[in-house]
DNA sequence: TATTGTTATACTCTATAACTATA
DNA sequence: TATAGTTATAGAGTATAACAATA
């Protein structure tokens, strides 16, 4: 079914439209790794960030923000956050810049955060028929930007 | 790769796990028709209820709400909008419910909006290979809820 | 008793504008 | 001049609790 055929549709409804289907699709998955990620008092955003400086050392806000797309004016809050949690520091590079690092605490969260991530992806996956789950990636990679 | 390399390798960051990777083509789509729909001075879920109601007749807020997967609560805030703007009227069915209805200029705009959301569709489909593109809708649906 | 509609409230993500201080 | 960090503010989607009125 094409979208022209989902709209004119009386069966399907608007989940017949992949636009919207997708916006659903990502909600019910946000839903999901935002409760497993309550448990350890973290948002999905934190976790995206701590996720890439975990990989990436000596960071700056803004670079972390290109790389999650996140604004630099959003980065300044939820790092505050961060670092309130004692989750990282914010250490400076030059009189300008400063280098965002995980602390020893950021460090052992960050293990718990990469099982229960990939505990969830793979749960999200299995949950795709297993003719559509190669396709899957590639096609969101296909409309990120 | 799947999920577990993905999160192992120093190459594709976070954009390697379909969970990151379908909440930013989700939010890459959002704001495509977001922009698209504000020409008509309407917001996404704004465009969601008039098209429901557009083909099922006789709906009550909660009844579209439930269609939807919108809150009840933030159903009346949403129809008090629309109504303000003319483009549906809330009439009584009984002392406890009213039905949401088209009204004339609520028709008339509704038939551009399943044009802008046509047009949005297929432009959304375009961006995906072909290989992948019979399976997007599918594995989409199995992630709906 | 369950449901409808509503109000109030809050959280999360996202967005823009504007300011400062420095590269 | 451009960039880094920040503050303030706003919009949009979503969520819960609670209430009155009615089925």
């Amino acid at each position: 079914m094409n979208p022209s055929e989902a709209m004119f549709s009386k069966n399907a409804g608007l989940t017949g439209l992949p636009g919207y289907a997708l916006r659903r699709a990502a909600n019910a998955m946000m839903a999901d790794l935002a409760g497993r990620l309550a448990s350890i008092d973290l948002r999905i955003s934190d976790s995206a960030v701590l996720q890439v400086i975990g990989e990436r050392t000596d960071m700056t806000s803004s670079e972390i923000g290109k790389v999650l797309e996140i604004q630099r004016a959003n980065m300044a809050p939820l790092l505050d956050r961060l670092e309130s949690a004692q989750l990282i520091r914010r250490e400076p590079i030059d009189r300008k810049s400063q280098a965002v690092v995980l602390t020893q605490h950021g460090l052992e969260q960050l293990a718990t955060i990469r099982r229960v991530v990939l505990e969830f992806e793979e749960d999200l996956m299995a949950r795709i028929p297993a003719r559509h789950r190669p396709h899957f990636l590639p096609a969101l990679r296909a409309l990120m930007d």
